[in-house]
DNA sequence: AGTCATTATCTTACTCATTTAGATAGTAAA
DNA sequence: TTTACTATCTAAATGAGTAAGATAATGACT
């Protein structure tokens, strides 16, 4: 395979990553019985620990009414608690519920893959994986930089 | 940073990247003004070509009625086209329709981030270049797998 | 203290994508 | 030609999300 040709082929291998990836998520999402959107929004409490409703808002790009409908099913279904901000009696804080088998569920789920990619990079050396480390962060950097492009040209040009 | 260190470090791109392509996917059906399953619709049908209904039912995972939408939109902002199928007349054939503003946006759209991909890439060795290859072709595969499973758990436990 | 603008969340009414169930119509097999 | 099956569409119901505004707390300025 010529040079050029490779690098078609990463390239082309990127884009395959994305489709598998939303398709797991997508997967996951199912398993767990929550809707994708609820599923994200688990997922940022869960990694990011308790925040204002307003957080995970912006974090989740919906609007107000929407996040108050995302806490409530959540809620609802065991995964999250209200509590109120004592400084500022305005806000709800939501805060991941410690639920053992729902995590039990989350792990049996993510191990799996994860232990599989442990497994193929444990294969490499300690200069592969040096580089591998650089390429995906700049893949990630990159990719991140077009996003953040995308969506201001969204805003120059569709806004009424 | 220790061996195992990294091999975390990559993980953890991973997810991140499994994030960052989640936003941009949405970013893009944002700006080309389609719900993202209007858009993942017409990216299967531009890439795999003209197909029957049912096979985008497939392909997506929905409902038949819910197909029967998205053709229906997609049909009227002229992405695509019903034809009758010739060899059975209860088939429709939804085929893409080569459409010069759409496809100007969305080469305005992916050949930014592919020229930014390109860049890096380039100016890697070719023996990074092929290592590079394999280990993406890996992941790929892996992340493969582990929704089959997935989907195939989900429908050992939930279906009633 | 009292007023005013601001902020955080929730509520209500509405929109619209998707599901469910079943209608329609064509195909295939007995 | 009857029966079962397949492909798509239709209609009604569901439910997530938006928009606008209500509610209530905060902070700043007078």
């Amino acid at each position: 395979m010529k040079r050029e040709e490779i690098i078609e082929a990463i390239s082309q291998k990127f884009r395959e990553m994305s489709t598998e990836t939303i398709m797991f998520h997508q997967a996951v999402a199912d398993v767990l019985g929550l809707h994708i959107t609820d599923h994200k929004s688990y997922d940022l409490i869960s990694r990011f620990g308790a925040m204002p409703a307003g957080r995970l808002g912006e974090l989740t790009g919906l609007t107000t009414g929407a996040v108050t409908g995302i806490i409530d099913r959540l809620e609802e279904a065991g995964y999250v608690r209200r509590t109120d901000d004592p400084k500022d009696r305005r806000r709800t804080i939501v805060e991941p519920i410690r639920n053992k088998k729902l995590e039990r569920k989350i792990e049996a789920i993510f191990i799996p893959l994860h232990e599989r990619i442990h497994k193929i990079l444990s294969s490499y050396s300690d200069s592969e994986l040096a580089f591998l480390l650089d390429a995906t962060t700049e893949h990630v950097d990159q990719t991140r930089e077009e996003s953040k492009r995308l969506r201001s040209v969204k805003r120059h040009t569709s806004m009424k």
